[in-house]
DNA sequence: AGCTTGAAATTTGTATACAAAATAAATTAA
DNA sequence: TTAATTTATTTTGTATACAAATTTCAAGCT
């Protein structure tokens, strides 16, 4: 378990649900689940509380932040205004080797018979970024993938969101479309409207039945 | 020099100009500058890694990163997006008692006669923070902390924006009246105005006068 | 009972020492 | 001379040990 390798597998062990949301945690308790000092257990819980994937419990000690449908639709908000930037910022730069990348990125997620949930989550990401990456804007592309590592986490294992997976599919081929006719304009609204039934359809989710 | 301090110190330090942008940090100096062991410089440099105060410098050290016009100019356009939204969010909880609050510190900022450049950069912020911070929107807040403490770096002192502090000022009064009024789009659109103005005139000098 | 107060125990913070990796320097070959 | 490869040196990464702080828990008080 190398540095970058506990800092990787304590972000995904967070997604995951191995500490509970709420309790503190403990560095020695992690030092021996994880087989190394403390030292580098403080290195990532340093970093991950930077990321907000860790928030302060008392005065001393860590937890996973508990999830409120408030802060989900407040990431879900901030997306909304972020990614339609980075898509504009990107838009100039788009060529068709990069539309024919994302391109391939669907056909992978339609045609690859065994991949998990969380699998075909990350491609979806993918895609995304695959677009956004062309804006040149590293500021913004850090900020964009922060956010989506945050509310990852209130997908828990993408349940929630298997149904909507065709239509959000869909909408993925249009905005393809859409782009390589350069209706720019067309691209942003529907990329709007994509983040913003993604964020609906979570938080009423949350509201129904917390956390 | 205790855990936070350090983090502060070296973040205060790092604005100032102390450790020179471009420049591999030496963790082993660190320590001895701040008379601490490299266990809490490490702390302190991974959270500031994290917030991009920082930034790597080959593969083991951090450096202080070199500013570039174009990177200054794609914070504002992030600042542009985020700090409207906050506001609108922050809108219906606004009273006049935060308004109030408000106009003590335009009011500290005309009368108290022996403030630094820094000071009335930190009392301008304090300004914005204290309107935004109504909007009960700990994500949004967050970045917008760290947005602008990115910025600040650029700012070298704040004696670029000198002669702007009197337009600046001015419009932090127009836009307590406009929300007083509940001209909540009024009051946006000044804003955006404010940054926009504040973004071109940091870019334009970074262009002219690279760092 | 509920609230303080004050030890005891746990947990985090830091220093030192050593291992691993990365950078710099030097030697050799083309 | 330049490029590549090896060796030396510096620098970062990690473990262990100890100090400081925080949290827990129990006793005493109102």
């Amino acid at each position: 378990m190398t540095k970058a390798s506990l800092y990787q597998q304590l972000k995904q062990d967070i997604r995951q649900g191995v500490w509970p949301a709420g309790v503190a945690l403990n560095q020695q308790k992690l030092s021996d689940y994880y087989q190394v000092s403390r030292i580098p257990v403080r290195d990532a819980l340093q970093q991950l509380k930077a990321e907000a994937l860790l928030v302060m419990a008392g005065k001393a000690s860590l937890m996973v932040p508990p999830l409120t449908a408030a802060e989900a639709e407040e990431l879900y908000q901030i997306r909304l205004q972020l990614e339609p930037m980075a898509l504009r910022r990107a838009f100039p730069q788009l060529t068709f080797s990069i539309i024919g990348q994302a391109e391939d990125l669907l056909h992978r997620i339609e045609h690859d018979q065994n991949l998990s949930a969380a699998d075909r989550g990350a491609l979806n990401w993918q895609f995304h970024l695959m677009l956004y990456q062309a804006s040149q804007s590293p500021h913004l592309l850090r900020l964009l993938h922060s956010l989506h590592q945050q509310v990852e986490r209130y997908l828990g294992f993408q349940e929630i969101s298997l149904n909507y997976a065709d239509t959000s599919h869909q909408e993925h081929w249009q905005l393809l479309e859409l782009l390589r006719a350069q209706q720019l304009d067309a691209a942003v609204a529907l990329l709007q409207q994509h983040i913003q039934q993604a964020g609906e359809l979570l938080t009423s989710h949350l509201r129904q039945q917390p956390a």
